[in-house]
DNA sequence: TGGGAGATTTAAAACGTTTTAGTTGGCATT
DNA sequence: AATGCCAACTAAAACGTTTTAAATCTCCCA
């Protein structure tokens, strides 16, 4: 404690009132009248009054932290996109009266070792998840649980009634694929994850249903993957891929990590951006707008989506079990420089 | 709380014992039996008893977290070097049992006022401080409050007792200048930031105690700085000093972020590297390792130093005021390509 | 058999808050 | 003058833990 900590004692004692009178005025509560309401409000102020949060924690049962596991792998072990996504949570959280309760994963421990740490501590009124994959043990873990929790990213299946917000990849893709598609492109290439990220799954899906819509038989699809955690593989894929002998026209890569490393395969190779290869990403990097030409991409708005998941976990955490809230944010196509009509 | 959630009372009723024994035995006291240490420990596990921390933080007076404030400014809101430093406290602190309160500044508001509410709603037990400038703020709020707190980056002057950990960046660029004059280099250019960092003046004064201390007629400095949090300002720099009539054969920058433009710019302007320019930056950004050539750099080992920083403050949180503790790392110099003999 | 020493256990207080179930006093209605 | 009602306030319990001071038990020795 710092030096001029007081406690509802004390207040009361200075003015000479009941504790529960000190809180309930503080509380705002009409039962007590104006007069000792701003009485005690001045006094608050004066004597430098912060309720002690672990006495209001003890008889709330709410510890008023959120957590959030902090993905550490591979290399990008912070990226831009977690930094977008903690500083949304950051001033959501605020306006809740909320804070952030990190927790990072160590090399030696699992991932779902740390939300148990999380939610047993009692620490945590709620999580949030993000990177979710295909059949995600934390969700599940959670579910069984019955601890509030927010995802970004959707479980695969549409029957599990969870709570998440994430971003129509689907959709994006697939009016990229018209935009394309009117631009003369009939030869797609989609570079998805290996991972089993759900939103890898999503996107590179939007393209494959958009292609089967049209129906054009002229239309051709190469789909490859790479380990998003291996920048290499990364590489060697994206080589693949402008190397086969029937290179497409329009790739599309789910994720601007990968266009960017593509973008520079392609130009070691001679093979020129837009005028031979139209690249769309998808996340719009800072490094996105900078590099040459201008990548095309979706922009997801990270920080706004984190600030709305707040709000959905505050909900949750308040009527809980309140499952089925979701929502899905339609992603922005930045136009840029990496795409253009087709040969 | 979850559904399965006991307490000390529970155990005691299970036991026949009382709570006070419970607690004591789980506490592992020593004028508690065996047998009973023991008989409790089992039935814990049994129940799937955790301690409530509320309740614990209420009587210690202790929250168990550690806060951080993370600065978001300018671009690299959370970089590499961040990420790094999170992810030992996350290790430090996981091994004294503590957790990461992290609180975000948002554009609104100032970096003091967050620190503020962490310090203030008692629900942080000490604060780790990075980016440390000189004549801090925060340091002199933090010490007036006598608040516990650990500081990586010295502030100006040695007389005032904080607790700090940094890298011994004066050292650091004492050594390379050496290195450097061995090679035959004379004349010697330092790109600074111009935001009064502290680690940006040790490691340029470092060069500057060198070049006097050697007392060669012939050896030169010019000395520049830029604007961190400004990309052009950067390039701008860069670009003056490659182009200066008198251009450095050598280049030192306090940041490996600076150096990496350096070398873009040296590129674009046919300047070859090693051969008419050495360059040497700070940091070891991940980067710096495959750009071409290779950056020759400082590594700091951030993690490591985040480590000890915990250990740190869990001193100064015991014996509280514990000030004067300190630790100077020397940085490990990783000699890539960018640098060589003068011409 | 009584007493003392040492080992083991425990009742109760304390931490600071919120909430429940009141109590008090003033005022208007019968 | 008794009654009821309302506004304003409050005593006490509850949350789950740790700690302190005291109680109880066991064993040994005189």
């Amino acid at each position: 404690m710092s030096v001029g900590r007081s406690t509802l004692k004390e207040l009361a004692a200075e003015l000479d009132v009941s504790v529960a009178t000190v809180s309930r005025a503080l509380g705002g509560y009409k039962d007590i009248s104006l007069r000792t309401r701003d009485r005690v409000a001045a006094k608050a102020q004066e004597m430098g009054y912060v309720p002690n949060s672990a006495g209001r924690m003890l008889v709330s049962g709410r510890s008023g932290f959120v957590g959030l596991v902090l993905p550490i792998r591979g290399p990008n072990l912070v990226d831009t996109f977690l930094g977008e996504f903690v500083t949304g949570l950051g001033e959501g959280l605020k306006s809740h009266g909320s804070d952030l309760f990190l927790a990072t994963v160590l090399e030696t421990q699992s991932e779902l070792a740390v939300l148990q740490h999380v939610v047993e501590s009692g620490r945590a009124d709620g999580v949030i998840l993000n990177r979710i994959e295909e059949n995600d043990e934390r969700v599940h873990y959670l579910q069984s649980k019955r601890f509030p929790f927010v995802s970004h990213g959707r479980i695969l299946g549409e029957d599990v009634d969870l709570n998440w917000l994430d971003t129509d990849g689907a959709a994006a893709f697939h009016g990229a694929f018209g935009m394309l598609y009117e631009l003369g492109h009939r030869r797609f290439g989609v570079i998805k994850t290996a991972n089993p990220m759900t939103f890898s799954h999503y996107r590179s899906e939007g393209l494959v249903r958009a292609i089967k819509e049209k129906g054009d038989p002229q239309l051709e699809l190469e789909e490859i993957s790479a380990n998003r955690f291996v920048a290499e593989d990364i590489r060697r894929v994206c080589v693949e891929i402008l190397t086969s002998e029937n290179r497409p026209t329009a790739v599309l890569c789910v994720l601007d990590e990968i266009a960017l490393v593509l973008m520079e395969e392609a130009a070691r190779l001679g093979i020129s951006i837009p005028d031979e290869l139209s690249i769309i990403g998808f996340d719009n990097l800072e490094k996105s707008s900078y590099v040459q030409p201008g990548l095309t991409t979706f922009d997801q708005n990270i920080r706004s989506c984190a600030r709305e998941i707040t709000d959905m976990l505050m909900e949750v955490i308040k009527r809980r079990p309140a499952n089925g809230l979701n929502k899905l944010v339609v992603p922005k196509l930045i136009c840029r420089a990496s795409h253009g009509p087709a040969q």
